[in-house]
DNA sequence: TCTATTCGGACAAGAGTTATCCGAGTCAAG
DNA sequence: CTTGACTCGGATAACTCTTGTCCGAATAGA
């Protein structure tokens, strides 16, 4: 049970993304945050695959975000890079075995699914609840005003 | 971002414990539910670890559950075989690269693994709010009566 | 005492994730 | 218009973790 790393790096991509007005290149995202240039590019690909980025090709190119940060969830982006499939995956095991269900009795779905399904929803919902502006909003709370002024001058650099 | 495979069976086999009287060795549990028998074993002694069942050795050995159905909770049984580590952890991305905040500056948790834990608590609220006992009733709810009436004759034999 | 049966931990195989590279395409400058 | 350098994108290996299997130690009953 352990989601993709990839999702930390891209999430801080998209806070910083967020503050830039320019497209800003993988290599320099890899830079800022001190990760793999190389991985961190096919994170950015995945966020570019799901529609959250669109990317620019030559000279100058890079990320932008594709909508206002108040429009990307958190759940947006942790289904681009970790994919939107449930964590549980009901096999049927009622059906299987000497004393199987015959699969015409099973028109409710497995309760132990159901359980899960539950929680998944919730987790899911929580992850709804939280955009990129309300991060954006929590790190400018947090972050000395000094740093956010040298992380806007080592961009435009 | 995938649960083990074996949580599944561990809770099926948490269901027919509970409706058993005696000690179910390892093998007839994975011949009725049809899966291999080597890795049930396995899934099992970590429910044996986490305290939830108690083994019996020698002949007319097996698993029976420690506590009433009541007291065991789904997150019981998951965290003893998917482990109760959460499925982001933070990196501390925020204190590396060139614009890296101090230590001394990071006093409140990064607005990203707050997130994050917030849906991780969720998530274990949910299941930790459903006992094997919910299950049971659920099974029996759903289950054909005699389906359930064979399972108790297989059991016994 | 002996035997059959049980669990427990140590041992490989496979899948998925992590990490890397080089080529195709594109924009900007000269 | 040409040149040139810079960008992303997909295809390609190394690695970690999960999955799957085996045999030995211990036990209860005959």
């Amino acid at each position: 049970m352990k989601m993709s790393g990839g999702v930390e790096w891209a999430l801080h991509c998209c806070v910083v993304l967020s503050r830039a007005g320019a497209p800003v290149p993988a290599a320099k995202l890899a830079e800022l945050h001190d990760v793999s240039q190389s991985y961190l590019a096919k994170q950015l690909q995945l966020l570019s695959r799901a529609g959250l980025v669109r990317s620019t090709l030559g000279q100058s190119g890079g990320y932008v975000l594709t909508r206002a940060t108040s429009e990307i969830t958190v759940l947006d982006v942790v289904e681009a890079i970790d994919g939107a499939q449930p964590a549980f995956r009901c096999t049927e095991v009622r059906q299987r075995g000497p004393l199987a269900v015959p699969a015409e009795r099973c028109d409710t779905p497995c309760p132990i699914a159901r359980v899960m399904d539950s929680a998944d929803r919730a987790w899911r919902e929580s992850l709804r609840a939280i955009t990129v502006a309300d991060l954006v909003a929590d790190v400018g709370r947090t972050t000395p005003a000094e740093t956010l002024e040298a992380a806007r001058q080592w961009l435009r650099a």
